[in-house]
RNA sequence: GGGGGAUUUCCCGAGCGGUCAAAGGGGGCAGACUGUAAAUCUGUUGUCAACGACUUCGGAGGUUCGAAUCCUCCAUCCCCCA
């Protein structure tokens, strides 16, 4: 399913596609998050104009509500959503970090209590697999064991382990015509866990692989680093998946080092919160000094929100108007879209690396 | 003509002798947000050479060690009886 087209002669940059039974991604790439069969705000329509290949759907979410049964009986998520691209499905992992307080977790799996209405939600791996089945997704995740950072040694090294066990429950319960399992490498900051982790899912052979349990409270450099040591583990053959990251400098510190697909929330939330990613760092539109301001966020954007002023778009986000977050989070996914595009280009120019000073200096001056 | 009630920091609105630069909303300003319990949350909002000082609670006087809080007069607004 994984294509490697071409590596950049000066850093760990590639380029590739990723195949699945919805099309072809063009990688690297970036997905936005529809956690419960919408990126919120967008309609599919103006969705497919920002240049999005793939998005993401939420196992826990979508078994809670509207429940997978009715998912699958209106056709799969990608009818029932509009979505026909490919759709990439977390398993819940990530909810037994965010949602910790309500999570209860062993061997068999975990228990969440349901945040709707507090019954209680029990999520082996197994049906994490199942939920995501039922879903019709494209890729599904295994279901990962996420911890905090910073985190004790033991309790990283026992998650990581849960981690690898649940992979291979997950593997052994697939049952599905096209969908593929990615798993998840986890171990947080500490390199020897990593590379355990990735050398022992990577002999279990999956069509893919996903590094986890990172932007979780360390440092960005902490991070990186994190990449640097877990990277090189992971099988070259297979695409890479770096989830829950990040900011735009992230995303190219990523690429740099040969992460293939990233997925976060922070183009739509943030847009969402009046911020508006540019390549000069990002704006705070709710900000007086916009109020007067004729000129678009990005000269060269090519969204409806870029057709605006940024008074105008302050404007109604001071009044409240629902458009301004809808608005600016089209304009934050498009951003998101050319630079990935932009970042794929400059790689099979084996010019990732200047492309990464230049567009790193200009995102994190001020 | 007579009786009663109001007037608080940008707005609304608490306060009813000290713990009041003055609750709480709103509005303003700023910040955060990384596999979405988030169209959310946080901070700040009299002035200044600011861990202290100064000026504020319609206006002017007064009582008191001390007043937004009590008294007198004035101004403005509202209600009731004529």
């Amino acid at each position: 399913m994984y294509t490697l087209l071409h590596q950049d002669a000066h850093c760990g940059a590639r380029r590739g596609t990723l195949t699945t039974a919805h099309g072809i991604v063009q990688l690297p790439a970036f997905m936005p998050v529809g956690t419960l069969g919408t990126v919120k705000g967008v309609e599919i329509g103006l969705l497919e104009q920002t240049g999005a290949e793939m998005i993401l759907g939420n196992t826990y979410h979508l078994s809670l509500r509207p429940g997978e049964e009715i998912v699958r009986s209106l056709g799969g998520l990608h009818q029932f959503c509009g979505w026909n691209g490919p759709i990439l499905t977390d398993s819940g992992g990530f909810q037994i970090f965010s949602l910790a307080k309500i999570t209860k977790i062993d061997e068999q799996g975990a228990t969440f209590r349901s945040h709707i209405d507090g019954s209680k939600i029990v999520l082996p791996p197994e049906r994490a697999i199942k939920i995501q089945e039922a879903l019709g997704s494209d890729i599904a995740m295994v279901l990962d064991h996420v911890v905090a950072l910073p985190n004790d040694r033991k309790t990283l090294e026992d998650a990581m382990l849960r981690t690898v066990r649940w992979a291979k429950r997950c593997k052994e319960a697939a049952d599905h015509p096209y969908q593929k399992q990615f798993a998840i490498v986890q171990g947080g900051l500490d390199p020897e866990l990593r590379r355990r982790c990735a050398e022992m899912l990577a002999e279990l052979d999956f069509p893919g692989y996903a590094i986890g349990g990172l932007s979780v409270g360390e440092t960005p450099q902490e991070m990186y680093d994190a990449l640097d040591f877990t990277l090189p583990y992971m099988p070259v053959e297979k695409p890479r998946y770096l989830m829950g990251v990040g900011k735009p400098e992230d995303i190219l510190n990523g690429i740099l080092r040969g992460v293939d697909l990233f997925d976060c929330v922070m183009p739509t939330r943030n847009g969402r919160n009046a911020q508006a990613f540019t390549d000069d760092g990002p704006l705070r539109l709710r900000n007086a000094k916009y109020q007067r301001d004729g000129r678009p966020l990005d000269e060269t954007c090519p969204c409806p929100a870029c057709k605006r002023s940024r008074g105008y778009l302050r404007h109604l986000f001071i009044a409240e108007e629902m458009l301004g977050p809808i608005l600016l989070t089209i304009h934050n996914i498009t951003y998101y879209q050319r630079l990935v595009a932009r970042a794929r280009e400059a790689i099979e120019r084996n010019r990732f690396r200047e492309f990464y000073d230049t567009t790193i200096a200009r995102l994190t001056q001020d």
